[in-house]
DNA sequence: TTGACAACATACTCCATGGTATGTTCAACT
DNA sequence: AGTTGAACATACCATGGAGTATGTTGTCAA
């Protein structure tokens, strides 16, 4: 049975406040926030927040059969027991993980849905900020990946056939947004394609890349990052042939 | 220790014969050679290919650390003792598997290395037997896509070092090939890049794409895999900004 | 024909790891 | 001031699975 205190977060798009700014490095504000052991409860969001932040670096550094609980706690400093007072099992805590990696994407993509605009202009705004949060939350984009492959594969590790269906949901509706971003601009001519189903897969590939190859430096600037999204974005638009310059 | 039978599988380009056209399914040709249980020596390498035909479908079904040597056994309706006869660890059988890979990839490539050619097209036909060679050996690559990830982040599965060296190296030989192709055909003029290491990247994540969403279908022709070829080919030229059209 | 040996199958060992049961500490009420 | 309970830590259990030791079967060479 899940953990009753993870049945509020079941919504489709969870209310709860996530932080936009996780560059995937241990020094995360929720770490950073919790000086004493013992809190208040309204505080249990960060401690999950951090457990989160140490699995996801463990689950993408060696992938989630590979990774022991003791593992994730060592890397928090913390224990196995203070994971399990928060999550009922392993699995719970990836699934945890891949909801709310699939949750910043739709935080960072929404709002270049409904604002008017050309559509070709939309679907750049759409790439460019999928890549820039890709980049920023590697980690968990990284767990999404392996979530995806899982339920791919029929080989997800949890008896909660309810979790799964949901977020194979999330995948396909996040999915969906840029399926018919990609077709509104070829309604308008400004991008060509010829099986839909295989270059919206490519232009994924390409814009996820990043999961991947990209490796953050120390003292990386901002403004290097913005320079790695961009060509990424053009590189994906350019496979849709789209021939017009970037901004 | 590594097993000694396998010593002889150390030279950069291999010379044992691997068959060219393996589909990832279970109707492989080691199995339908191996009638009687008991046979000559000299088909040991048979033995070999079954082994690594069911441990790549399991790699790539479960991920490396959540494959049991029994499930590997168990798909070739065999037992762990076989394997083990073979090989020396769970980590030397998926040594081998990458490296029968790479191997593929060399093999399908290699034709078009030195076969005097405009650029663009030598790097065309070098994406297109790229592509068609994951699409036929997809376990395999995903195998291989694992084990570059493992090299990545450092947790490859072994404590025999110069396998790792050797095995990273022939991965950086290959992906120097596509290198050079590029920078020729941005010398002739017919593509153009950025930065050479994002684009490489993105190509390649563009023409590996299938190793993860294609799924191959109860009798499919052979000339819709090369339609999906030829479409992955497409995008990836388009990515490096060409705009010529595709035979 | 008969040993020797390759090519397995069977039957174990042993440890890492997911999970649980219980103990400890502090903070917020009453 | 005492009581409760959240938030952990510690100690422990149970099991799957890597690795091993040994048994069995057929083949070939002498």
């Amino acid at each position: 049975m899940i953990n009753s205190k993870t049945e509020n977060r079941n919504s489709p798009y969870p209310p709860e406040n996530v932080p936009d700014h996780w560059t995937g490095v241990n020094t995360s504000m929720a770490t950073a926030a919790r000086s004493t052991r013992y809190r208040r409860q309204s505080d249990t969001d960060l401690s999950r927040m951090e457990i989160m932040e140490g699995a996801a670096l463990c689950f993408e550094a060696r992938g989630y059969a590979a990774t022991s609980l003791d593992e994730i706690a060592a890397r928090i400093t913390s224990t196995k027991g203070r994971i399990y007072h928060h999550y009922g099992s392993k699995a719970e805590l990836f699934l945890d993980v891949y909801r709310n990696g699939m949750m910043m994407n739709f935080q960072a993509v929404e709002p270049f849905l409904e604002v008017p605009m050309p559509a070709i202009e939309r679907l750049k705004a759409m790439l460019k900020a999928h890549v820039r949060c890709v980049i920023r939350t590697k980690a968990f984009q990284n767990v999404v990946g392996q979530g995806v492959d899982m339920l791919r594969h029929g080989t997800m590790p949890a008896n909660e056939h309810a979790e799964l269906a949901q977020l194979a949901e999330l995948r396909d509706a996040y999915s969906e947004h840029f399926s018919t971003a990609l077709e509104q601009a070829r309604a308008s001519g400004d991008i060509t394609y010829t099986n839909i189903k295989i270059a919206l897969n490519s232009v994924f590939m390409c814009i996820n890349g990043p999961i991947v190859w990209f490796t953050p430096r120390q003292g990386q600037a901002d403004h290097e990052i913005e320079a790695v999204a961009d060509e990424c974005v053009l590189y994906a638009v350019r496979l849709l042939g789209y021939t017009g310059t970037m901004p």
